[in-house]
DNA sequence: GCAAATTTGTTCGTATGTATT
DNA sequence: CAATACATACGAACAAATTTG
């Protein structure tokens, strides 16, 4: 009992939102007007609407108004291998066939949905759009830097050692994507593959390029999931709200080779940053029908 | 440019805090001193606090003080399956030994770390803990339910039709862990599987009991990771902070089965719902050299 | 166990700044 | 340029949680 007042306005607030008494996208009545309504001060009612901000329900616009929050058609990224093409998920290039092809099953649910539309009451249409456009990358920037302690763990370095670093910037469209780094051990480029220092992109990916040059084959790979607030330069390349409510998934993706001569060693670990309030991941284990692997919608 | 105050004053405790200034888990000056500090109002300052508190960098206690955030050691959980064992990670007794081997290699590294801190520009020692206590589950509950869309969706069961929901909070010690709901068709206790109407543990866990009992057997499972608010249930069970900061991770996982009596199907959907704060996700795929596998500290 | 002191939390009022229409 | 709506900033008072004496 006894919650304070802003929240209690929140409380009721979100009741109503959650009742369809506003839809998403909708404006909601200004801060004088709120006053009225539950009699209280405006910092009062800017605390509630604050409160709800910060737990996404909400967005606030400075000179227009506050609105409900639309909801956001995720992307969708599979994380395991394509059983088929044996591809890593998620990473440059092989992400963009996935999302050309979720935005074609979305084509045919939607027609699907319109045909079985006849009937009365149907279920809410799902408003929410993909990201329009082509997926594409940045020219890559390179740079070469002493190892970060994270990096050098991962990639069995001296804390302090060489590293090549390249960074790519993803779009789908004119809409940020993913934010990736990688960091390979300068003794690649010792060995010969000098082009992981030239600033273009490798049309196969980088992987497939140290396969040809040194032979270097990727036999395996560890994915680190962890969820954090964006910093500074991750909020404005994303275009993340002032608020930090929403966090960002960090992907670390260690690349393991294993050579007779050498022995089994990491050769890269890249890190992928996308924000968390539209994207998910898919991984497949065993064998998971295709045809039946449930296009749900997300809770 | 010209930032308002509050960020200012917000960015230059950043600034403070990541230079040292200030360590995990010191109290910093109360609100009044830094009233003077900067020369603002108490509310300016209380601003600048709360835009620290939602980025996760301080925690205020009312009564005591603000204090900088203790980083939490994240608990790792594996959803690729184990190759020696097969098993699925990340699901109820499952991740209980996961827990527990790397508590293990957490006390080795403490020693290793100890014998190598001879030198002298040592490290800053990872002071960061894990939850104390054996891992344990409660008493499941168990309902049955008309199937909301999400379920029905990946059941492949009309939206309504009767399914049976298995409920269970998993806790570390006193800590709690993890919130987890499994839905199961009907169907399948109509055809034998009374137990899973029964509020008891199953030792080995439902998917190994439905494979006996039913010859039902779970040829593969498809994991879907989203990470979003926790909702007001979540937030008290896992006693997060009230702020609304931390998000929860939702891993939403369906397993399919294959009979040639009924070709293949989805037999049960689980729900777990993780704090995002303390938990990490590792994927492997192909062949990643356990023995090299970096325990790198997190970025 | 209670009372005082300390510290953050809530609520009001008011004025001015900034973004958008 | 004017009107509207949210953003920032200050001041003040009391409430609630916690520690200390």
């Amino acid at each position: 009992m006894a919650d304070p007042k802003y929240r209690e306005i929140a409380q009721d607030l979100q009741r109503r939102i959650e009742a369809g008494e506003f839809s998403p996208g909708d404006r909601l009545p200004n801060e004088m007007e709120f006053r009225e309504w539950y009699d209280a001060s405006r910092n009062t009612v800017r605390d509630a609407i604050k409160w709800l901000s910060i737990r996404g329900l909400v967005e606030t616009k400075a000179g227009q108004g506050t609105f409900v929050t639309q909801l956001i058609e995720p992307i969708i990224t599979t994380l395991s291998e394509d059983p088929e093409t044996g591809l890593a998920g998620g990473e440059g290039k092989a992400a963009f066939a996935e999302i050309i092809k979720q935005r074609e099953r979305k084509r045919q649910a939607h027609e699907t949905a319109r045909q079985e539309a006849s009937g009365d009451q149907a279920a809410e249409p799902d408003t929410r759009e993909l990201p329009e456009g082509e997926p594409h990358a940045s020219v890559p920037t390179i740079e070469v830097k002493f190892a970060p302690d994270d990096v050098a763990e991962r990639l069995l370095v001296p804390t302090g050692a060489e590293v090549i670093l390249r960074h790519q910037e993803f779009y789908i469209g004119r809409t940020p994507w993913s934010l990736q780094t990688t960091f390979y051990p300068m003794e690649l480029v010792e060995r010969g593959a000098s082009a992981l220092l030239r600033a273009q992109d490798f049309p196969d990916g980088a992987v497939k390029y140290l396969e040809e040059k040194l032979g270097v084959v990727q036999c395996g790979y560890r994915t680190r999931i962890l969820v954090r607030p964006p910093n500074q330069v991750e909020a404005r390349f994303f275009r993340l709200p002032e608020d930090g409510r929403v966090p960002v998934v960090s992907l670390i993706r260690t690349g393991y080779t294993d050579t007779e001569e050498y022995g089994p060693y990491p050769f890269r670990v890249t890190f992928t940053v996308l924000p968390a309030d539209r994207h998910q991941f898919v991984i497949n284990s065993g064998n998971v029908p295709e045809e039946l692997a449930a296009q749900a919608r997300d809770q």
